[in-house]
DNA sequence: ATTTTAAATGCAAATCGTTTGCATCTCAAT
DNA sequence: ATTGAGATGCAAACGATTTGCATTTAAAAT
């Protein structure tokens, strides 16, 4: 699987950006943090925690701090979890303003991604949501299939 | 959350039709297994492994076990697993000749599922596919929202 | 520049869902 | 009743993630 193109909110966003973002709660900029973003901003592509651990130079951070480090920026919307099936949550970071929300092709035999424009039709989901009396009602969304080198 | 309709093929299957299927695989009915398909039977509902567990008289059959013949049952196409995004896989007894397939709308606030009609548009997957060179494409999709009674 | 202190980190131990090795047991075919 | 593949129980192992706690550090206050 080779890269692809964002046509979301994925232009590298500045540093300066982010850890602005960071300041503004109250949040310290540590030698962790920059490195996990730098990580992020790199790969605009979803990561797990090891993942990110991995980029690192060895011993540059405890892989708790990771997680750790996730769960805020998630709590903050600065990066978006989601969910390929196989145990490991994987995060993108998200531009200002965005929410993230968008799906992925996954091929089951390389792993490669790709990012999809197609969301679930929102008038069939609000209806969804009527039909059960449901209230603020999203959805996550995941494609699988063989890539083209794969097959 | 209260029970609901399933106007897929979860018409409680017949007990002496799941262990005929198992017994065509030359695979033992064994006490455990008669007691996981009988508490999938009765609850047409994805349960996790420990549900299934807890739905048994104590001691009636190891946990490890409930793990093994989930697996096995999955692979035989007898139960679907689903996956709410909790760590927690869960299972569906699906009829003979159906896969499966469907979606569910899960309460965020207390956890109750209702089963879903609708299925991302077939066509707008093909195209995704298509786009993208992949073949054999699917999905994992389920819809989060507050039921009517935790509103 | 130094002090101060809440926030953050490293490390190890703990949790949780799940898997597995192995000795023992039990279907179901003979 | 015999028997052998298939299953089970139990405990240990696993991988992802979380957490307690003593120590460190960024950044606000002095």
């Amino acid at each position: 699987m080779k890269a692809h193109a964002h046509s979301h909110s994925h232009q590298r966003q500045k540093m300066s950006v982010l850890t602005g973002r960071l300041r503004q709660q109250a949040r310290k900029i540590t030698s962790p943090r920059a490195a996990i973003l730098e990580i992020l901003r790199q790969h605009p592509h979803p990561l797990t925690n090891k993942d990110i651990f991995a980029a690192m130079a060895k011993g540059q951070c405890d892989l708790a701090t990771i997680y750790r480090a996730m769960h805020l920026l998630e709590e903050m919307g600065m990066v978006k979890r989601f969910d390929f099936g196989d145990g490991a949550a994987r995060f993108e970071l998200v531009g200002e303003g965005d929410d993230g929300h968008h799906h992925h092709l996954i091929c089951t035999r390389c792993a490669g991604v790709v990012e999809i424009e197609e969301c679930f039709p929102s008038q069939i989901e609000s209806r969804i949501a009527a039909a059960n009396g449901f209230k603020s009602v999203t959805h996550k969304l995941e494609f699988f299939g063989i890539c083209p080198e794969c097959q």
